[in-house]
RNA sequence: GGCCCCUUCGUCUAGCGGUCUAGGACUCCGGGUUCUCAGUCCGGCAAUCGCGGGUUCGAAUCCCGCAGGGGUCACCA
């Protein structure tokens, strides 16, 4: 067997979404497992899609989900150079065989007589084949000025796809498209194949638009007398909503984004994994090296998944949740309030703890633990939403907090001795807690949420928190 | 319109002729966890397996039709 060689080949014309890297993890979980090479290939042989940054783009998307790649147009490789704009006389060359054994010809048609055509075929309900109209004499094809296309032999083909199995598709799905276009540049149905040829490229994985076109592309490789690779086709991932292909028009996100929302490497790509592709255990939670040992292309699924962000944020959460402290601190640095540098690195740590279990993801730090960090403005409607607190009126919520300050002040602050007073109060005051600690904690956070009270005030200190007390007391 | 592909809980999925009165996970709902949010634990709702015909003692699983969805028919990839 040929050694296991994948590529991921974007074109740069934007950033890249779920649906592009699940295609990209694929091949890079198929060469992993199989101790073979992953390239990176950059497709820009259309001028005019082109945006700027895109190459730049995609290289730290794969680096920051470690997708690493052995050959990539910043790391040189023996088949490269690895964008196909530095390999025109590549395909020149493969053009000018082709041209030589009477398989390819110069098209002689204005886009406007093309467009006739088209709308001949259309009107008779017929799909549209050059092939029909294959000039008589076709003019020399002069490289740059004239399009070059391939002159194809039509035949059934069966083939073996390692996703989709057997497929089939019959003469008219084979035509004469087009190598060269009139600037000179190749298209991608020509590039793709003289480069995975040169690159010696294994499996061919990429999206199910490319199915309707294999028939094209196995002729070509005839003609070439090139041994296609495999090729694999998994189905594509749909949008949030309705059946449609996950699109940056219909508001897919940047995979880059989330990294910069803060969700982890790890879990983004076992969630990227699992949509399409299980190995038929109910395990749910699999580390980057659990997946490459299960990885199989026998197991992608034949349909389409949807991309459902709600599970990505649960996956995301038992991550942060199984972070050490450490790895904690480190992830979280990026994301700490604007009012967090003030304080020391041991006070963010003891935030963090408190903190962890609640994120799901690093953006909410700030919203999560601001009221460690600054003291925020009173809020009335705190109590006034609660509606067993409100029913109390504000001279009872007064006293229990006059007494909550008088029995604090003798606190030492730890959990211990503030979980013992807290309690002693409960009983001294008759309150339930449900009324008692709610009132303690909105007055010393003035949050809608914190984590538990004594483990809060611990953090918080003796001096904040009666502060922050006192504070209320006055303004009732 | 031609050709090709797909179709199990709302979502991700298990399932390869009997163990399926269809399993797991997410979401959602109820309850416990001294307060809130989250987490966690316990419990629950949720797919007559797209529909209709076969084959078989027996079908989500095999076969045939149909319907729905998707892809493609570019000098885009």
């Amino acid at each position: 067997m040929r050694p296991v060689r994948t590529r991921f080949a974007p074109s740069p014309t934007g950033f890249i979404h779920v649906g592009n890297i699940r295609t990209a993890l694929f091949a890079w979980l198929l060469a992993r497992k199989n101790d073979g090479q992953f390239i990176l290939r950059i497709e820009d042989t259309d001028q005019n899609r082109q945006v700027d940054g895109s190459i730049e783009h995609i290289i730290k998307c794969l680096k920051a989900l470690g997708l690493n790649y052995n050959a990539g147009p910043d790391q040189p490789g023996p088949d490269g150079p690895y964008r196909q704009s530095e390999r025109l006389e590549l395909y020149r060359s493969y053009a000018d065989q082709l041209v030589a054994k009477g398989r390819a010809y110069a098209d002689p048609y204005s886009k406007a007589e093309l467009d006739e055509f088209r709308k001949a075929a259309a009107s008779n309900h017929q799909p549209f084949l050059f092939r029909n109209h294959r000039p008589a004499n076709p003019p020399v094809w002069e490289y740059g000025v004239t399009p070059l296309r391939f002159k194809s032999e039509p035949k059934a083909y069966h083939w073996q796809d390692q996703v989709m199995g057997q497929l089939s598709a019959g003469e008219e799905a084979v035509d004469d498209f087009i190598l060269i276009k009139s600037d000179g540049y190749p298209t991608y149905n020509f590039a793709h194949i003289i480069d995975d040829f040169e690159m010696k490229i294994s499996h061919i994985i990429r999206g199910q638009e490319f199915i309707a076109s294999t028939p094209n592309y196995l002729n070509l490789y005839e003609a070439l007398a090139i041994e296609p690779p495999l090729i694999a086709t998994p189905p594509p991932v749909l949008g949030a909503s309705g059946n449609k292909k996950l699109s940056k028009r219909d508001g897919a996100k940047d995979v880059l984004s989330y990294i910069e929302e803060g969700y982890l490497e790890p879990a983004l790509i076992n969630f990227i994994a699992s949509l399409g592709w299980n190995d038929g255990t109910t395990q749910e939670l699999y580390s980057v090296d659990q997946l490459i040992k299960a990885f199989s292309l026998e197991r992608i699924l034949k349909s389409g998944a949807r991309f459902d962000e709600r599970r990505l944020l649960w996956m995301n959460g038992t991550y942060i949740r199984n972070l050490n402290l450490e790895e904690l601190t480190k992830r979280a640095e990026p994301f700490w309030p604007e009012e967090a540098g003030a304080y020391e690195p041991d006070y963010r740590r003891r935030v963090l703890v408190l903190v962890q279990e609640r994120l799901k993801y690093f953006a909410e730090l700030g919203e999560l633990s601001r009221f460690f960090f600054v003291d925020l403005p009173l809020d009335p409607n705190l109590i006034a939403n609660n509606a067993k607190l409100a029913a109390l009126g504000s001279a009872m919520h007064k006293q229990l907090l006059t007494q909550t300050y008088t029995e604090l002040s003798k606190s030492d602050f730890s959990v211990d001795d503030l979980t013992r007073r807290l309690n002693a109060l409960l009983e001294s005051s008759g309150q339930p807690a449900g009324i008692l600690f709610s009132l303690i904690r909105i007055a010393s956070t003035q949050a809608p949420a914190s984590p538990p009270l004594a483990e809060s005030l611990e953090v918080i200190g003796k001096e904040r928190s009666l502060a922050r007390l006192k504070q209320q007391i006055d303004a009732l």
